[in-house]
DNA sequence: AATGAATGAGGCTTCATTCAT
DNA sequence: AATGAATGAAGCCTCATTCAT
């Protein structure tokens, strides 16, 4: 009893992340408004009047398109400051690394430059983004820094301003891979790309070894 | 009321930059789909007729609106390469400084953000921008660079990758300005911000002085 | 409410051609141009969008109407042709009163008409229609003149301009019919109207009878 | 003094005949709905605003277009008819002839086509054209029937219709060198045309000569 | 008298949303 | 639960008409 009908219930679970999933590509490759419900429910695989019985819209499944994506990054990174011993460069460059494999490297990879280009369009979802994700990673890599300088590691700096210098390359990799990076004949590796920036922060930052 | 004919056709002149300016504005805060002629229009100060008596459609007003952001920053930024003695650190930071004050306080600051979101979009825009403003700036950064390695005064490093780390944050901070900052309390202060980031880079491309 | 599925489908397969006939009388009565796609949907009973569930464009819609107009009378003159025997004028009656019943006395009477005023402005549905209508009902009433004259019935007549002469009454008695013809009082019954051509016919076409 | 203003004089009273010109020629060929006032304009030689120094309105241009073209050729025709001695056939084919050339060889040869194209949506137009043309035309011809029959040159038939059926084959010719002739890779030779119109009545009308 | 820039009502078309099946 | 036909509001675009010059 039980066997037979376990996978039509595990189809109908999966359903509404099926779903998010193909909104979410396309608005990563559109934008909101230049996605049509017909396309979504194509790439889906099911048809335009599925998508109301999961969600009330097409602003409800932007929604929740991007709290999907907004997975248990921060909670892991915040473990990893927790647990971190050693030298504060290091921690910032787990910290990097980590939310590089497992958003960079993920579906998931599009949220900010969608972010980015709809925040003025949505506000609200703008603001539940930046206070669950950006506020709480800024969070993370702001006490990776005052780690580093209260351990006179790094040399002192306005720490707010200096989080920004040090997430910008990454949200570039990201966004460029999602818009321009057509254009480009060769695109950076992103190992490279992020070997490098690990690099010339870890002599930027650090205090001059005598 | 004295001089006939001028106001005219000095209007008719004006016109063009008058529309794609409120074009860009609305289409960077927007987004080109959501974006209604209508509004344009109204910012202008004209009626939605009047746009169609200089621009073909709404996707020739996108991409007047676009190109008449290219101004002469590139060839300027060249001359700059050109003309420069002295450290190459401090070219590259002339040449970053130069983007900022060209670009980032003007009108035109929103069209970095403006391609990333629209550039799947509007490929062959995309392709013109990038041959147009993109590769040439790139250019000069890589000629820093180059130019420093050259001389030993910077470590040797992937110019191409380098070019990216190096242009990333100041992009990332125009973008921000016309996406997520609204949700922000507090901005970072541009000048601070590109203080650190010069002076990360400052430290991390230079060889060590012994 | 028995027949789960038929009306609906009944429907769908229906629509297409009661949405062209109704666009049909509306381009024949008002022109191309001034038809209102409103109009045509209003008349048909169903919205504006539902037109374009059939149709790509008011064009298509045009050309579908039309090209549903083309049923197969040719063919059946053609069969009337291939079995006649006896005398050629009352196989040229034949023909014209086959293409008056089929044609005149049926919803696509408006066709040539409208042809006639959209021609110009569609000229590749103008060379269908030649190439499938008139072109074959041309080469009808052409070998019906061949065969009397061959058979010395009639007497020798350019045959391709005897043709015109030959159609044209039946064709302007059409045309007339949805153009001028509110403007007077009484009109012409169309049987009284082909009886008095086919007697001139009879009588100037054949030999004299000595 | 007279003379240097004689010119620009002749110029400013032609116009309103140069801008019905131009009209009518584009009204015959894309129909009223279809054609701009642009177009007109640029054809006539002046800008668009120039129009409505004579005329106030697209519909009144129309009007005045139909107008100019009803020259005194029904009247040219009733002195015809009251001077005429001699055969009636000939009287009807002199009649025919004179429409032929005082209409089907001017500018105004397309009067016909358009007439029947815009019938249905300008009924005053259509019923002032059908008064002063139509009705009058009809009027000549039925007087030549009714004198043939009179005579007893012409076997008995239906005036009115009739003459609908004379006059039938003279429309057809002008109205398809307007829409569909340029489909066809011959067109009939109107001479031609005429001739064997004009040599089927003359059989067909006339009493049996024994 | 003539121009042509500007207007805005109105049409074609798209697409989010609904609902009968 | 799923479909897809139907809807109609809203946007782009055209073009007859106006008016300052």
């Amino acid at each position: 009893m039980n066997r037979p009908s376990a996978p039509r219930k595990r189809r109908k679970e999966a359903r509404p992340s099926e779903l998010t999933a193909a909104a979410l590509a396309l608005f990563v490759e559109k934008g909101f408004a230049a996605t049509r419900l017909d396309d979504i429910a194509a790439r889906a695989g099911v048809s335009k009047g599925t998508l109301y019985l999961y969600f009330d819209s097409k602003e409800a499944l932007f929604k929740a398109a991007i709290q999907e994506g907004i997975i248990p990054v921060v909670a892991e990174g915040e473990s990893i400051v927790a647990r971190h011993e050693g030298a504060s460069i290091d921690l910032l460059c787990r910290l990097l690394e980590n939310y590089w494999s497992r958003i960079g490297e993920t579906p998931f990879a599009g949220i900010p430059k969608l972010m980015v280009a709809e925040a003025h369009n949505f506000p609200e979802v703008a603001q539940f983004y930046y206070e669950n994700v950006i506020r709480r990673g800024r969070a993370l890599l702001g006490a990776a820094l005052e780690r580093g300088v209260a351990r006179n590691e790094f040399r002192p700096l306005p720490v707010e301003t200096a989080i920004d210098v040090v997430i910008a390359p990454v949200l570039m990799l990201l966004i460029w891979r999602f818009s321009m990076a057509r254009c480009q004949d060769e695109n950076a590796d992103p190992r490279t790309y992020l070997d490098i920036h690990t690099s010339l922060l870890r002599r930027g930052l650090m205090v001059t070894q005598v």
